[in-house]
DNA sequence: TTAGGGTTAG
């Protein structure tokens, strides 16, 4: 039989690599490090002889008969007769009665209609009763119901029960806990309930890795699994599946190709679960080509594998590409989920494809997933990123079901459109509610504050994080509060601020200090920020002409011209501009200075009689243009791409379509100026997403509130 | 004789 060319490859690099090997990934990143330490102590041996150490630390094993010298076992069964002298009730026959039966089924129907509260609350008779006979099938559905609301008190009723009442679970059950402790978020409890496990098979290897998996906790899933190919002959395709999910978590493609190798060597490389996860490993690891590899060999391409794929290309930026393999997916009558909605409403928002998200918007609805939350957050973030913020929210409010994401999208779209206010108002909300907010929350709302100057209300919320919300102060919010306190001018407590946080300032940090030290022309700190930052990176041709300019500002003419010698020396060049924007179902890209479009003689005349005309409103363009002496200047200064992709919008779309601009770059102040005196004087709506933020331009205002 | 696996949104 003919091996194709991938599995050569892939055997290929099983015959140089395994994980047996002593230059494996594992025993490199294990070898010498705490972790290999840990590893050899927990060895099989070793985890068997250290159970001592760790039986007290959970409460079954606490009540095993290990003291006695035996094999780890739960708790002896009392007998029933013994049972029922404790509690004091009837004798058995009467109490394994119809009132048992009937409260068992009870609350297993009540959690096969998805009743969890419901099941969790009759679960309370055969509690403050106790002595019921209660089978398998009802520990399963009760734990069913523990999963289902990720209840921590719930699993913890649920041992507590079995214990006093003496029940010893088989090995299904004690799986199936082992699953609840996970699933609830219990991994320090699990951990030990695996290591006590009086025996395990391959699913409580599978589960408990998964648990590692998807707690992010990476490292162990991998040192597990390592225990698991060394004493354990039953790694199957889950188990792969599972641990490939570690690698891409980690963003590691040398331990996801070892994982991939170790697949092939067990026979299960083809498996649909592993083959997806690899596609997704792939491109989640930079190895997008290998993801394709991998998606073409699919025996069967299911709708994960179409998923991952589009997801892969999506990620890397190849919208184009993505879109048209969303075409072919569907001219081969796979039938999209709603993740494919998910992935193709965020391309849309990515190509800021109104018209291409609005079909997708129908499709979703005509398909049933209307009430789906995950796609319609994409919806609630996509309307906000479109600057219509307002129907973002008609989305949100009608939505049945909302997660942490969705506010946080909701939060995040009212803040990048300059409606700080509701923003704030919306996140009052969302504590109300009882939602409890994460970083990314507080990223939104303090950016939200920055942007609109909310600056009492932005320190305030800032400081309740640690104190009332228990987070964790990261380096993006330092960056919102830097912003904040630099807009008001407050750039000496900017600067403390920076001193002050607990970990070695980012480039972000020094950029933003930068930034305000511009607005409000502090050279000497100014400079210190702009040496900082070159330090920090110094590939960025960005701080080079910061730094330059500062050196021009302040007249130090010597010290700019070795900026600029420098430049040149390590060959670094202004990269032309790109922006562009849809019209008509096409995407129109155009370059400063770029000459190449069909229309573009229309357009540059368009542009020049926009220029005269606000000119006329005493608009002036900016002389100290703060560029280096580099190729394209002078296009650069006339042509900005921004410039000329609004002036095609003006010309080819109606008067009362609102204008989505995307460019990759920033806006630079003159260009920020001159958009707005266009919005003014066309009465049109434009929307502007640059590298860092939106701009909402309309009636003469921006929701950036000028700040750049 | 059950159970454990892959893709999505901020």
């Amino acid at each position: 039989m003919e091996v194709p060319l991938y599995q050569n490859y892939v055997h290929d690099h099983l015959r140089r690599t395994s994980l047996s090997s002593s230059t494996s990934y594992f025993s490199h990143h294990f070898s010498g490090s705490e972790l290999f330490r840990d590893r050899s102590l927990l060895s099989a041996y070793s985890l068997w002889s250290n159970r001592r150490k760790l039986r007290n630390s959970f409460c079954w094993v606490k009540c095993s008969s290990l003291e006695q010298g035996l094999r780890p076992r739960l708790k002896p069964k009392p007998s029933k007769v013994d049972r029922d002298v404790r509690k004091g009730t009837p004798s058995k026959e009467t109490r394994i009665t119809k009132s048992s039966v009937r409260i068992c089924c009870h609350i297993e129907k009540l959690v096969l209609c998805n009743k969890f509260r419901d099941a969790l609350e009759m679960f309370e008779i055969l509690e403050l009763e106790g002595g019921y006979d209660v089978g398998n099938s009802t520990f399963d559905a009760l734990i069913i119901a523990c999963i289902g609301l990720k209840s921590i008190r719930g699993a913890k009723r649920l041992c507590a029960y079995m214990i006093d009442n003496g029940i010893e679970p088989d090995q299904y059950i004690m799986n199936r806990i082992l699953l609840m402790h996970v699933r609830c978020g219990m991994m320090i409890d699990a951990s030990k309930l695996f290591d006590e496990m009086p025996e395990r098979n391959a699913v409580s290897w599978n589960t408990i890795i998964s648990g590692y998996v998807d707690s992010g906790n990476y490292k162990e899933a991998f040192r597990l699994f390592i225990m698991m190919w060394e004493e354990y002959p039953g790694c199957s395709p889950r188990t792969f599946a599972t641990v490939i999910r570690a690698s891409a978590g980690l963003e590691l493609i040398f331990p996801g190709k070892q994982l991939h190798s170790c697949a092939v060597k067990a026979g299960v490389g083809q498996d649909i679960f592993v083959s997806c996860a690899l596609i997704d490993m792939y491109s989640k690891c930079g190895g997008l080509e290998d993801a394709h590899c991998v998606f073409d060999e699919m025996p069967d391409k299911t709708i994960v594998g179409w998923n991952s794929i589009i997801a892969g290309y999506a990620l890397h930026g190849h919208s184009e590409e993505a879109l048209n393999l969303y075409f072919q997916m569907r001219d081969s009558g796979v039938k999209i989920d709603h993740f494919t909605f998910s992935i193709i409403i965020r391309i849309c928002s990515r190509l800021a494809s109104v018209t291409r998200a609005k079909q997708a918007h129908a499709s979703l609805v005509r398909n049933g997933f209307g009430l789906d939350v995950v796609a319609n957050t994409a919806l609630v973030d996509f309307y906000s990123k479109w600057g219509k913020v307002d129907d973002a929210r008609h989305i949100f409010d009608r939505m049945s079901c909302k997660n942490l994401i969705s506010w946080n999208a909701l939060i995040a779209g009212y803040g990048n459109h300059g409606r700080g206010e509701e923003a704030i108002e919306i996140f009052e909300r969302m504590l109300r509610e009882g939602m409890v907010p994460n970083h990314v929350t507080f990223l939104a709302v303090l950016s939200a504050c920055s942007i609109s100057g909310l600056f009492e209300r932005g320190w305030e919320i800032f400081q309740s994080m640690t104190r009332d919300h228990k987070i964790k102060l990261r380096a993006m919010h330092y960056t919102c509060m830097i912003e904040l306190l630099g807009r008001e001018g407050l750039l000496d407590e900017a600067y403390a601020l920076i001193r002050k946080a607990p970990f070695q300032p980012t480039a972000n940090m020094w950029a933003a200090l930068l930034r305000a030290c511009r607005v409000h022309e502090n050279l000497e700190l100014g400079k210190y920020a702009a040496e900082k930052l070159y330090g920090m990176e110094p590939e960025k041709l960005r701080n080079y002409i910061v730094l330059l300019n500062i050196y021009k500002s302040s007249g130090k003419l010597k010290e700019a011209a070795d900026v600029v010698r420098t430049l040149k020396r390590k060959g670094l060049s202004m990269l032309p501009a790109c922006s562009w924007i849809e019209v008509k179902h096409q995407p129109h890209a155009f370059l400063s200075g770029d000459k190449h479009h069909p229309e573009i003689e229309k357009v540059v005349e368009k542009v020049d009689e926009l220029m005269l005309e606000i000119s006329k409103l005493g608009y002036v363009p900016e002389q100290n243009i703060l560029l280096p002496d580099v190729d394209h200047e002078e296009k650069i200064q006339i042509y900005h791409s921004e410039k000329l992709a609004i002036a095609y919008g003006l010309i080819n779309t109606l008067k009362q379509t609102p204008l989505q601009i995307v460019q990759g770059h920033r806006v630079c102040g003159d260009c920020h100026s001159v958009i707005k005196l266009i919005a003014m004087i066309t009465k049109r709506e434009i929307v502007v997403r640059d590298a860092s933020r939106f701009h909402h331009f309309r009636d003469g205002r921006c929701s950036c509130g000028d700040y750049w």
